[in-house]
DNA sequence: TAAAGAGGTCACGAGGTCAG
DNA sequence: CTGACCTCGTGACCTCTTTA
């Protein structure tokens, strides 16, 4: 018996198993393997989520909320699954081509389940009529939408407590529907920003008024454009900056276990990107990588700048705010 | 730390190690001996068989499919197996041996499973009864049914994809089948070739008619046949060409990693009858081998001439196609 | 006799199964 | 749902054979 002196770092078990990239008996192995497989979202903690911090290596098995995020703060991943770059790369096409799809062709149905926007469960809409002509309001909602139904397609998104699902979607969202509206311009070969139809990104009505800089517009439509336009950027580069773009905002208002499970999902899709960006640039590889970092904060201001822009609208232009089909989920948005 | 600035040729990996003909590192020699040794075949590729291209030095969970085509690519081969000539020719004569006695002691079952002719498994005969006479359709069917069979158990077969072996089987069992009618003409010391029992190898039905010019019919039935007497092929010699004939297909429809395979093991067998030749022949071992290679050309040729013979029988006599027994056989075998 | 290389051995980690 | 137990592929390490 050479009992190595090791302990499971989840639980404190005597061990000498290495499971899911962390020192690890094999009931906890066993555990994280059943949370990954398992489809439905975790049951939150009945205690603050301090099950761990409070009785550390004892009443472990009666929350497994804590157990499991336990688990992620000692490391373990799903070391398969994120090793296998072009599989990870193939899903990841698909579900952004089934949000570029919904986007374009369906619309938000008549009876719409407000509470299923930051619930666990995907969003219902519905077919669109090719005729119908949509405002930038309507798109902008649409692509809203569509971000949040193709975030929460994510492995990590059901180990979030829902408190926590629905501060990550709310800050880290309008990201997401800015890269992915300008990558989809970029493959249209424009050098601005606009809806997959042409439609400006802006109210028609800005038109209606001269208080605007036109500066500012244009830097809001091409600052983002030009910097991709710059790098070239491919659609696996885009891929897999996307998600690294919406785990981007560990926000103060997250839990501490919604913060750690998010960074060590951004860390993951950053290494991801490291290394396609070393397999495919060679030497260049490290060069490439950063400069598709710097990507994250050209988003980052855009989304500044639109921000700003709606309070000088707000203010400009009162009567001019959306009130057309879909006013009641633009508020429930900004709540 | 000697470590001498070389690297694994199938995965990069820094090494000093050189097994089964190339730079590789005790992984990557595993990995080609387990291969080797396991009976089932290659689990096919989930990605195009790119993973090796793509991402050349595969950091992520590679697939075998691809890892064991690198592995060939590079040189790597059963060295040990493939320089025990006498062993080898044990094997080959008894696998030809057991291709005889099934060519003429068995027949298609009634229940027959097509699926099994182009997959890997092996091909279920039934015994047949001593009396049964067999027409020259129902010998041809037999003998490229037993030619495939025996063309399957080399070892390379569960390397190739399903895809790939069904393109190669159809591209080259025929001249297997011609060879050896001819070898077992040969050896009842015919100038012409026939099936086992005499059956002459055109079907009966062509001496109904007149149009066949008898030449070209006496060419297809002797001048393959007059090769080999002009220099009187020993069983040994005709083992080995089997081999190389049936390699020598490399058909452009076959998947590069497929066309590889094939190309290495026609190499083998190339030199190790070249190999043979010198022991045998020694100052005239290299005449015997590129006499002997011309056979191969011989093959071909009477194989052309098969063809186009087909084709006359179907102009000539489309009221005498084969509307025997096994019928569907022949029309799985055209697919 | 020493180095190279073929092939055997085995602990490890991933993942599946099943009685409790 | 749990965790003990099982199977299987992996690769480090070892032993045996060959050869210069
Ligand atoms: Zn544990
Ligand atoms: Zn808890
Ligand atoms: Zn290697
Ligand atoms: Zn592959």
């Amino acid at each position: 018996m050479h009992s190595t002196n090791q302990f499971c770092t989840v639980c404190g078990q005597s061990t000498s198993l290495f499971n899911y990239g962390a020192m690890c008996c094999s009931a906890c192995s066993s555990f994280f393997r059943r949370s990954l497989s398992v489809k439905t979202p975790l049951r939150s903690c009945q205690n603050s989520e301090l099950c761990f911090k409070q009785y550390n290596r004892a009443v472990y098995a009666e929350c497994k909320f804590c157990r499991f995020h336990k688990c992620v703060q000692v490391g373990m991943l799903n070391t398969q699954k994120y090793s296998d770059l072009p599989k990870l790369m193939h899903e990841l096409s698909h579900l952004d081509e089934e949000r570029k799809k919904k986007t374009v062709n369906m619309t938000i149905p008549e009876c719409f389940d407000l509470s299923s926007i930051f619930n666990y469960t995907s969003i219902k809409f519905a077919k669109k009529s090719p005729n119908l002509h949509l405002s930038s309001h309507d798109w902008g909602c649409m692509h809203q939408l569509t971000s949040m139904e193709f975030i929460k397609t994510f492995q990590f998104i059901k180990f979030l407590s829902m408190q926590d699902l629905k501060i990550f979607l709310k800050r880290t969202h309008f990201n997401h529907v800015l890269f992915s509206t300008a990558m989809a311009s970029f493959s249209c070969k424009q050098d601005f920003m606009s809806f997959p139809d042409g439609t400006d990104v802006f109210p028609e009505s800005i038109a209606n008024v001269t208080c605007y800089n036109p500066h500012f517009l244009n830097r809001i439509r091409c600052k983002l454009m030009a910097r991709m336009i710059e790098l070239n950027i491919t659609t696996s580069e885009y891929l897999l900056l996307s998600a690294i773009i919406f785990c981007n905002s560990v926000s103060t208002d997250l839990s501490e276990n919604g913060r750690t499970l998010i960074n060590s999902y951004q860390k993951v899709y950053g290494s991801l990107l490291f290394q396609y960006c070393e397999e495919t640039n060679q030497k260049n590889g490290p060069l490439r990588f950063s400069e598709l970092l710097s990507v994250c904060h050209a988003v980052a201001k855009t989304h500044e700048d639109i921000k700003k822009f709606f309070l000088l609208f707000q203010v400009y232009q009162p009567e001019a705010q959306p009130v057309q089909l879909h006013q009641d989920v633009i508020e429930y948005l900004s709540m």
